[in-house]
DNA sequence: TAATTTATTGCACTAAATGCAAGTTTGTAA
DNA sequence: TTACAAACTTGCATTTAGTGCAATAAATTA
């Protein structure tokens, strides 16, 4: 996470900071709660702000809209993830960041529940699918600019990252619908992201040898 | 495009469907007329309905929203891709049929000055950009179908697509953004074209290798 | 404590979106 | 042609999202 750990933060935290991050959390939290409990557009903003005890108009002075407090709270999933790649060894293979920085996030996202079943509101709820697409193209810049930052490359360099980010999100959002569709009864998370992994450095094992033919052939 | 020549479109449609067409382009293209006048945010859905003259109410039942609009209008973008994937040789290899059907559907685009207007529309409006990434995300599903479609791979061929498809919409994207911030003066679209593909086949190859590496290392 | 900044709220208002029922146009089959 | 059914259009009422503004309350700083 992008926070400091409690401690600093209680110090730094002036009672008002602190107000308003629980007032945050608290709208976040009912807001989560109603809409997986009734659905998000059966859920109106008035029944956030009365279960939060907050004016229908302070809504507004936290979240711009109803569907960004989805997007907020399952923001965390690429500051793990950003950090994770920051904190792997400066020696590490591209390949090997990318998979201990995706493991970590992951057993960081599925340490609280809710977020299974974040992952299906969203997907059955068009209104907030849109929103989702907008999280999957900020990963991708994420993640190709934080690995940019380990690599200190060019401009080419940034291109082949920014591929590279595109291929790892598609597998994440593949993994992702396939998990959703056929809950892997028998497997483990960590088993199933191997598979994967194994099956994303095939994907590109040969696509590279497609486009190497390619650029030779002409 | 999905749409079979105009004489057999007469034939088969009666003058309700005819109607309802005319009525639906004639909304779209009041819409975007206003949207690229005074802005997205500053045309209300008044506006669009008195120009295209058809009540308030109507225009729901043509559009589920103001967003939609200019969704529907810029997606024959992926009709022309898909189309043009299929109309490649049956034995062209993977690399040619991606880069014929991006140029093909290129082509098609640029020949309504309005698309890039469109796009700078997008752009520089929050509400549609969300949208849009949702446009990125059909986008790659079509185009790995489409290339399926030809290949009639098993599944883990389907993946490979999958992820090939996800690295050519993440150039698209890359090159849309590089196209629009600094308008390429002096390049002509084929030529800004082939230096994002030979950017993207070196991509894949060189990441090929990595993978490779990886993969036979352990 | 006084002055100042920041947070919260109520109120009024615009605009998007939906449901419903009444009226109109079009297609079809006797 | 006529008559009937289906599809299209519209107006009206209603709900809800989201914004601007001005007044109030709370926290910070001096």
């Amino acid at each position: 996470m992008a926070d400091l750990p409690g401690v600093d933060v209680a110090v730094r935290e002036g009672r008002r900071e602190r107000k308003r991050r629980q007032t945050r959390e608290r709208i976040e939290n009912e807001a989560l709660t109603l809409f997986l409990e009734r659905g998000f557009d059966n859920t109106t903003i008035e029944d956030i702000t009365e279960a939060a005890d907050v004016s229908k108009r302070s809504f507004f002075d936290y979240f711009p809209s109803k569907e960004d407090v989805v997007a907020a709270w399952q923001d965390s999933f690429a500051s793990e993830l950003i950090d994770a790649v920051a904190a792997q060894p400066p020696d590490a293979s591209l390949v090997n960041v990318i998979e201990a920085a995706i493991n970590a996030a992951l057993h960081a996202a599925i340490s609280d529940p809710r977020h299974l079943a974040v992952a299906v509101l969203i997907r059955d709820t068009p209104a907030l699918r849109a929103r989702d697409q907008l999280k999957y193209a900020k990963l991708e810049r994420k993640l190709a600019d934080a690995l940019h930052a380990r690599c200190r490359g060019d401009h080419k360099e940034r291109f082949r990252l920014s591929v590279l980010a595109a291929a790892v999100v598609s597998m994440l959002r593949i993994g992702g619908e396939r998990w959703n569709d056929a809950p892997q009864e028998g497997t483990s998370l960590e088993d199933f992201a191997r598979n994967m992994f194994d099956e994303l450095w095939g994907a590109l094992a040969d696509l590279g040898v497609h486009a190497q033919q390619y650029l030779s052939d002409r």
